[in-house]
DNA sequence: ATAGTTTGCTAACACGCGTTAGTATATTAT
DNA sequence: ATAATATACTAACGCGTGTTAGCAAACTAT
């Protein structure tokens, strides 16, 4: 009889919700059936239903795992007396980081959350708003103190995000650089596009 | 007996395209039904097949769509004899226009590609590879003029044509800045990303 | 007016989906 | 060893899906 095997003392659910990030990331949330996901487990579909409640449970714990450590680091930065632009690479390199090494999460908590159903889809979308006008302050202090250029700071926060975002397939590309030279890549051009030239 | 209204001599087709368009981009390619598409052209699901050949057929047209005006753009750009900022530039200001005049093809073509079937989504695939390594060869060719950063090009293309995608979240934004506001800021934030500061 | 063509309708199909009920087999605790 | 609990299995459900067949209505051309 097959049995989830589990490591590191980590539950069962989660070992499940780790493969489902994986095949949601792949597939699409949608396109993701429980049975494939049963597969990739090396269990029948039905056996899942004794660890998790439903499908959608797994897209909870995916997302707001991730915009849970999203907030929390939000807090640490902001808590920091350093500059503004400082805080913003510090947020940068956090975001490549989580990229790198929480890719399948990251990437499903992105662009599968619309799946998510009420409340979970109103609290997570009320998150995602707050975290990005936390951001945008931090901007706006910024050029409030000459350190960044005059523009339109939640324009900027977008960018930022999108752009970070774009390590989806860098991680997928053949020929990567490696990942703490990307992050030096992607901070001189962000931060570089950010502050005022001397 | 409800018609398809048509208007500006487009056929039945490119209106249900359109239509596709925006459901695609709202809900996803596989969470949106075939009876979603009927609702919103104000026709029956089955009446449907009368003018297309199937659901997949739909993203086709929808994605290669996209993918030849940018491939079109591509060439027109190269062919210019303007210094590779400007053609960066040129790009930059093609793409956010191709984002908000044509937002719901762009954004499908962007997210939901995956779902495209063999030989159609090798051949996009290919198309997307292709662009993108024209796009970073006119970022080399500027990194040896010594006219941009020097930074891994590849990257910073993902960085560019991600940072642009982000205009997904300005456009459903209720306090939108207006769009050539909106191009300036992008511009002077992904180009002075780029250049080297004199 | 009539024939031909385009477009839409109803009904139904085969299929894959998420999920549940009921039962068997492991593992853990007494 | 025995009881209790955790985990997995088989079977099946109701439902929504993309799509097709066959027929009716509307437009177009003669």
């Amino acid at each position: 009889m097959a049995r989830i095997k589990i490591e590191n003392n980590s539950s069962r659910k989660e070992v499940i919700v780790t493969k489902a990030a994986a095949l949601f990331r792949e597939k699409g949330f949608k396109a993701a059936s429980m049975r494939d996901l049963a597969e990739s487990v090396g269990v029948e579909a039905a056996s899942l239903y004794n660890h998790i409640k439903s499908k959608t449970e797994l897209l909870h714990e995916i997302c707001f795992g991730v915009a849970n450590r999203f907030m929390h680091k939000m807090d640490e930065v902001e808590a920091q007396s350093i500059s503004s632009i400082q805080k913003v690479e510090a947020l940068i390199r956090f975001h490549i980081d989580e990229m790198v090494n929480h890719y399948e999460e990251v990437y499903v908590s992105d662009r599968e959350w619309k799946h998510l159903s009420d409340p979970f889809l109103s609290n997570f979308q009320n998150q995602r708003r707050m975290y990005r006008k936390r951001f945008a302050a931090i901007i706006e202090d910024g050029i409030r103190n000459k350190e960044i250029k005059k523009i339109d700071a939640p324009t900027a926060v977008l960018i930022l995000l999108h752009a970070i975002g774009g390590i989806e397939s860098w991680h997928r590309s053949t020929q990567k650089i490696n990942a703490s030279n990307l992050t030096e890549n992607m901070v001189t051009m962000l931060v570089g596009g950010l502050v005022v030239s001397k």
